[in-house]
RNA sequence: GCCGGGAUGGCGAAAUUGGUAGACGCGACGGACUCAAAAUCCGUUGUCCGCAAGGACGUGGGGGUUCGAGUCCCCCUCCCGGUACCA
């Protein structure tokens, strides 16, 4: 028997699909749209189109949102699934640098190469709404919801999003006033500087993540812990510079909040909330010994207040020059003399700690400080407590000071001990303890005043109750909550990005690029090589500056303006193509609203697959910009993704040389269980498929050799869709044999003519099939399409060896395989003589009553263990099941005669017996 | 360290509520067809003892609950992912 080559009828298929338009939706108000049935938005993350094309590895989200896709179709349902391209970023940039070629001509040779193996998936795209965020037509409105960034503030009492007109109104009429002084009263400029830091497109003096090699600064979440970038793993400094903010720690709560109302994979969330970092908690004011300042602290654990025995203030923090002294005080302990006078200690410490890169002081954790010679109050003690500054304290998070506590936390322990500090225990350890500091649960002690204020005895919630209302009654503080989520730094210098629509006036003052001029369009250049240098004081300057000067000076109204340079992040892109997929013709708006409030139902896209790399920055990045849409009332959902389900990564063989690098797995050979490289050995290791590991397999390759229909049921039969696998080229051939087996028992090998029988199933075959029916249906409702898989090979291979397939099976068999395999479907069910696409098809459905078996296996088990199995009527009840059990010759050899001490009896199942 | 996920044959895996552990597939072994090979078809395949009948063991390790545990509870080991001087 020779194998069937499956090419010419995917090929057909797939021209046929384009040519019929097989996968186009409608919307809402066209012609062929159909409101009586329910939708469902299925989404894939969409790829950046790199230049090496895809791997294996990559469609292994896509197939399984196609089957989905596919089947959803087949129950009834307005079914919109497409695919786009996140096409700005670096990548297309520097090959720009290195070659000369412009970036749009390298993203447009990469997105059609994409495109052209998507479609060779036989995913059922419906490509007439594709886009790509570096299409003019679509980052005009990646501009203009900028622009209603800028243009809006948030409201607190609204805890929303509002016009900033509305706000400025609500100051022109008297009903807002800026610290107290009327709107007429201030200048100008300081008006102009209010609204400007109401907004939610902000420019701001921050410190940033300047990367000098790539020529731009970073968001937080593209820098690595060891302080170096994302990508191309250069180093980081940190330094104040002007930029773009966008506002999103206003959302902090909601975005926290409505994590609860999502159908997210529990990790994902989790990742969400450590990013925002919500802490409950204090901020503490602490006099400052001989001025009229204080020190404010923010902490956790304001119940400890009475062991706070020191303080820390981060090296940056901008009181350590107003109290750093001249001389050391007189009782200054020797060992903190380290210089001539405190000025000198921690003009030194700071320099040092300037010098420490990020990974020095994360991993060499040894606490290191200096004494500024100043001393604060403890307000609940009132004792004389010494001021510090060490690395440990970090400006970036609460007030960029804390109060140090050695009893109830590890690292003030640490620093005090190494400086000969008073360690006072506030929480009663419990007896057991032998550790250091103790950060558990226990009753206060050690913490009442003179005055006979005390939290002794009282837990630790309580005392944080007691001691934040004293301070709030006391003027020393109140309870507050800090996060660790920053405003997201929004511009970069480089080319390949979206232009920030932002005109500068003659005077400073800033307007947005009024609607009709979007969008701004990138301008050409000739020399796109970010100014990079190694040099971390170097000033970063937008590729942009390059541009022509006519582009740079825009002339409104009779006024001159500079345009922005900066350029919008990666990130900007993908945080509402989802939406323009609705109604990506449109240019009146950024999508219709009736489109948009039919696709987006009450839960947003109803399904979203994608790695799980996205988990906090794009993931966040979509639902802030979307929670802004909808405070305007621009979209109608509170969140846009209802449900999110990762795909697992494809693992595959590495080989990895004497030096450590890995060398390409499609050229490593195996003799007897070593592998060798260009004749030398190499060593295996498994990791994700990918560039980095050099282990790629192709899908081209795959196609060529089995089809592509063999390649979605490999993908799919692998193991489960959110677990990591390992990618097996042997193992392809049985779904392969799978595919020609099916092929045979349809087709006769010699005639062609079709194995189709009008006549009945055997009652058997009848039973099978319904069964198949029911577990492959509710397998794609849990998305289990590897059991699915495993369910249609069994009724496949009961075909095997029939003179011909009752009508009734081959016509489930091809429906509901038809989401896994469309080609070879589509073939069989046009031969079966059916008009039109299996995709139209309907889901096939089975009668419970046909899948009950009649006769069954039912267990008996002796102490435990099964000793034999016996055909029973599945109808059989309690007392015959027994009956039938004891009456077991292999039952009575392990009961020797013995009265059972117990029997329980679930039948049909199971009998066990107890002696 | 903390948070999340995981560990089942030679390999990928299955077992939806505690009820026949290993479905389905790969590989391996034996056979048919063939000059031969490929392809295809049939059979065997968790481990150990046994000619067999049969028996013992078996879901990372240890303990527990139960007539019965891959599944529930307690303790531990290892692997993967995230995060980390966050006060």
């Amino acid at each position: 028997m020779a194998r069937y080559d499956f090419s010419a009828i995917e090929e057909k298929w797939q021209r046929l699909w384009d040519a019929h338009g097989t996968y186009r939706v409608d919307n809402p108000g066209d012609p062929g749209f159909d409101a009586s049935k329910p939708k469902f938005y299925v989404l894939d993350m969409f790829p950046y189109p790199s230049g090496d094309g895809l791997h294996v590895g990559h469609p292994i989200g896509y197939i399984g949102t196609d089957i989905l896709a596919r089947y959803k179709r087949m129950t009834g349902h307005n079914v919109l699934h497409p695919m786009g391209f996140d096409a700005f970023g670096l990548p297309a940039e520097q090959y720009a640098v290195e070659t000369g070629t412009p970036p749009r001509e390298t993203t447009e040779k990469n997105v059609a190469n994409y495109e052209r193996q998507l479609r060779a998936f036989g995913l059922s795209y419906d490509w007439s709404r594709t886009l790509s965020t570096t299409d003019p037509d679509y980052y005009r409105w990646t501009q203009w919801i900028f622009i209603q960034l800028f243009e809006s503030w948030f409201d607190p009492d609204a805890n929303a999003a509002r016009p900033i007109a509305e706000l400025i109104g609500a100051l022109e009429r008297g009903e807002r006033s800026v610290d107290g002084r009327a709107w007429s009263e201030l200048s100008a400029s300081e008006q102009r500087d209010y609204i400007a830091g109401e907004r939610l497109a902000y420019l701001d003096e921050v410190p940033v993540n300047w990367c000098p090699a790539l020529g731009t600064v970073l968001a937080n979440e593209e820098v690595t812990a060891d302080g170096r970038s994302e990508r191309g793993d250069h180093p980081v400094y940190r330094r104040p510079l002007r930029q773009w903010m966008l506002r999103i720690t206003k959302y902090a709560d909601r975005l926290i909040d409505d994590l609860d109302n999502i159908d997210w994979p529990e990790s994902v969330k989790t990742m969400q909330r450590n990013w925002i970092g919500r802490s409950h908690g204090a901020t503490i004011e602490f006099p400052i010994e001989g001025s009229g300042q204080r020190i404010e602290v923010f902490t956790t654990r304001p119940d400890t207040v009475f062991g706070a025995t020191y303080m820390v203030l981060a090296p940056e923090h901008p009181l350590v020059d107003a109290i750093t002294e001249s001389e050391w005080p007189d009782d200054t302990k020797a060992p903190w003399r380290i210089a001539d006078t405190p000025l000198a200690a921690i003009a030194g410490y700071r320099q040092a700690a300037a010098r420490k890169s990020e990974l020095e002081r994360t991993e060499f954790r040894k606490k290191t400080g200096a004494f500024t010679g100043a001393y604060a109050i403890n307000p609940l003690t009132e004792a004389r407590i010494p001021i510090f500054v060490a690395d440990y304290v970090l400006m970036g998070y609460g007030t960029g000071a804390i109060m140090a506590v050695p009893g109830q936390d590890e690292r003030d322990w640490e620093f005090a001990e190494a400086f000969g500090l008073d360690i006072i225990r506030t929480v009663q350890p419990p007896d057991a303890f032998t550790g250091d500091a103790y950060v558990g649960q226990g009753p206060a002690i050690n913490s009442t005043r003179a005055d006979g204020f005390s939290l002794d005895g009282l837990g630790v919630e309580p005392a944080k109750e007691k001691i934040i209302e004293w301070l709030e009654a006391n003027g020393f503080g109140e309870g507050t909550i800090t996060y660790k989520l920053r405003d997201w730094l929004f511009s970069r210098q480089r080319y390949w990005g979206e232009p920030i629509p932002i005109l500068h006036g003659p005077d400073g003052e800033m307007i947005s690029v009024p609607a009709e001029r979007l969008p701004v369009e990138l301008p050409h250049i000739d020399d796109y090589r970010p100014r990079a240098s190694n040099d971390e004081n170097s000033d970063p300057t937008p590729a942009l500056d390059r541009a022509p000067i006519e582009w740079k000076h825009v002339e409104l109204d009779g006024t001159v303006y500079t345009r922005e340079l900066n350029t919008m992040p990666q990130w900007a892109g993908s945080c509402w193509y989802y939406l323009r997929y609705i109604d990506n013709g449109n240019d009146e708006r950024f999508v219709d609203s009736e489109a948009e409030a039919y696709w987006m139902g009450k839960n947003g896209v109803d399904l979203y697959v994608g790695g799980v790399e996205h988990a906090v920055l794009h993931l966040l990045y979509a639902r802030f910009w979307h929670k802004v849409l909808y405070d305007l009332g621009e979209v109608s959902t509170a969140e846009p993704f209802g449900r999110l389900f990762n795909q697992g990564y494809v693992l595959a063989a590495a080989y990895q040389d004497e030096r450590g690098f890995y060398v390409p797995a499609e050229d490593v050979e195996e003799r007897d269980g070593a592998f060798f490289y260009e004749g030398k050995p190499v060593t295996q290791t498994f990791g994700k498929m990918g560039k980095s590991l050099k282990n790629g397999v192709s899908p081209d390759d795959v196609i060529a050799a089995h089809g592509v229909d063999t390649m979605r049921l490999y993908e799919m039969f692998m193991g489960p869709l959110d677990a990591e696998k390992p990618w097996t080229t042997r193992d392809i051939v049985g779904v392969s044999r799978f595919l020609q087996r099916l092929w045979r028992n349809f087709v006769d090998e010699d005639t062609a003519a079709l194995r189709v029988t009008d006549d009945d199933p055997s009652p058997e075959l009848l039973r099978l099939t319904h069964q198949t029916i029911a577990t492959v249906t509710s397998d794609m409702e849990g998305m289990r399409f590897n059991t699915a898989v495993a369910r249609l090979f069994e009724l496949n291979n009961s075909l095997v060896g029939l003179d011909a397939i009752p009508v009734f099976t081959a016509d489930a068999m091809v429906r509901l395989l038809a989401p896994f395999a469309p080609h070879v479907c589509e073939e069989l069910w046009e031969r079966m003589g059916h008009e039109g696409s299996v995709t139209a098809a309907a889901w096939p459905t089975w009668d419970p009553e046909m899948i009950v078996e009649e006769q069954v296996t039912m267990v008996v088990q002796v102490n435990g263990k099964v000793r034999d199995r016996i055909d029973v009527p599945a109808s059989i009840g309690d007392d015959e099941a027994v009956a039938a059990a004891l009456a077991s010759e292999r039952v009575q050899a392990h009961t020797r005669g013995v009265e059972p001490k117990k029997i329980i009896a679930r039948p049909p199942k199971i009998v066990s017996i107890v002696v």
